[in-house]
DNA sequence: AAGACGAAAGTGGTTGA
DNA sequence: TCAACAACTTTCGTCTT
C-alpha cells in the first residue's frame, strides 16, 4: 500500500495528430506522455507542452485515497476565479447613498471597515498563492510517488519559507520543488535532481541551485545523500527480486566502509552496486537499463563497477 | 546485432590562492 | 575573483558474445 508497483503498465503514452505543428521540425505527430505529463514531438523529441495533466481528469497511477484527495484540487483555474465577484468594494468616499456627508461616527466606522477589508484582501491573496503552491507541490509529489509524510513536511517547509519572505523573486514552482527535494532528503528517501527535473519545468542545474539557496536560507543542514537510500527504489523500478537488493546493499556497505564513497556521486555508486549485484545474482540488467533508471550514465556505472569489482576481487568472497 | 568496455573532449561545481 | 582540479557526461570507436 505504500508504493504502488512500478510494474503496473498502463498505456501512459499515446500518439495523436496535433493541430499545431512542432516549432522545431514542423511535424504534426505528437506524443502525449501522461506519466511525465508532457506533450512531445514524435519526430524530434521537442517538449511542446508540459503539465498536460492539469487539463483533464488524467490523474493516474495513484491509489484510491490519493485520487479522492485530489479530485477537486487543482489547476490554476480555480484559483483565478477564486476572488471574482466575491469581495465587495467599500466606497472610498465618505458620502452615503443619497450623496450626503456621513456623520463623523459613521465616517470612523467606514474607515475601520476599509482597513479590515484591505487586510482581508491581502491575506486572501497570500492564501490563494499558498493554496496554489500546495496543489503544485501535491502534483509533483504525486508524480514522484512520495508518501504523505514527505508532502506534509514539504508543505510545512514551504510555508515557513514564505513566512520568512524567502520566496520573493523566486518562482513558486522552484520553491515548491526545492521544499520537496529537501524533505525527501531529510526523510532518507531521496529523489535525484533528474527525477525532480522530469516533473517540473526546471532542469537539474536550476533545481540544484534553488534547493541549495533554500536550505542555506532556512538554516537547514542537509547531510550528504546516502547511496544506500537509493537502493530499494532503484531495484524495485528495475523489477529486480529482493535478494538482488539485499546483495546490492551488502556490497554498498562493504565498499563504502572502505572509503569508496568519498567524492563520488552516491547515485553512481548505488547504480554500480546494483549492477554488480545483478551480475553476481544472475539477474542480469544491462548497464543501459540501469543508467536509464538511476539517471547516471552508462560510463559512470561502468567506472564505479570497475572500482567495485577490483575491490571485491582483492577480497576473499564475491 | 547488442552489450560491454574504454579513450578523449567537454561541462559544471568545488577549492585554494 | 579566478584558475586548477576532480568527478561526471557525451560521444564515438573497438571488442566480445
Amino acid at each position: 500500500m505504500l508504493d504502488s508497483k512500478p510494474g503496473s503498465e498502463e498505456p501512459s503514452v499515446t500518439e495523436t495528430e496535433a493541430r499545431e505543428e512542432c516549432p522545431e521540425c514542423g511535424s504534426l505527430r505528437h506524443l502525449h506522455d501522461y506519466r511525465r505529463a508532457e506533450v512531445v514531438c514524435s519526430d524530434c523529441g521537442l517538449v511542446i507542452e508540459d503539465r498536460i495533466a492539469d487539463q483533464g481528469p488524467d490523474w493516474r497511477g495513484l491509489d484510491s485515497d490519493e485520487r479522492l484527495a485530489r479530485e477537486h484540487t487543482g489547476p490554476p483555474t480555480t484559483y483565478t476565479i477564486h476572488d471574482k465577484g466575491l469581495s465587495a468594494m467599500i466606497d472610498p468616499r465618505d458620502y452615503d447613498a443619497g450623496g450626503s456627508p456621513l456623520k463623523p461616527q459613521t465616517k470612523a466606522q467606514m474607515s475601520r471597515l476599509r482597513k479590515w477589508d484591505r487586510r482581508a484582501r491581502i491575506s486572501g491573496s497570500v492564501e490563494r498563492n499558498l493554496s496554489w503552491a500546495l496543489s503544485e507541490l501535491d502534483r509533483v509529489a504525486g508524480q514522484l510517488q512520495l508518501p504523505r509524510n514527505v508532502r506534509e513536511a514539504a508543505s510545512l517547509l514551504y510555508r515557513k519559507t514564505v513566512e520568512n519572505g524567502l520566496t520573493r523573486g523566486r518562482s513558486m514552482e522552484s520553491s515548491t520543488a526545492s521544499a520537496l527535494y529537501i524533505s525527501c532528503r531529510q526523510f532518507g528517501i531521496p529523489r535525484t535532481l533528474e527525477e525532480m527535473a522530469d516533473v517540473t519545468k526546471y532542469n537539474k542545474k536550476e533545481l540544484g541551485k534553488s534547493y541549495r539557496v533554500m536550505a542555506r536560507d532556512m538554516g537547514i543542514h542537509l547531510p550528504p545523500v546516502n547511496a544506500m537510500d537509493y537502493v530499494p527504489r532503484f531495484t524495485s523500478l528495475l523489477g529486480l527480486p529482493g535478494r538482488v537488493g539485499t546483495k546490492a546493499g551488502a556490497i554498498l556497505r562493504e565498499v563504502i566502509d572502505e572509503g569508496m564513497g568519498s567524492g563520488r556521486g552516491p547515485a553512481g555508486i548505488a547504480a554500480a552496486a546494483i549492477y554488480t549485484a545483478c551480475v553476481l545474482e544472475d539477474a542480469k540488467r544491462t548497464q543501459k537499463e540501469i543508467s536509464e533508471i538511476t539517471g547516471v550514465t552508462e560510463v559512470t556505472v561502468r567506472n564505479r563497477y570497475k572500482d567495485i569489482a577490483e575491490y571485491l576481487n582483492l577480497d576473499v568472497d564475491g
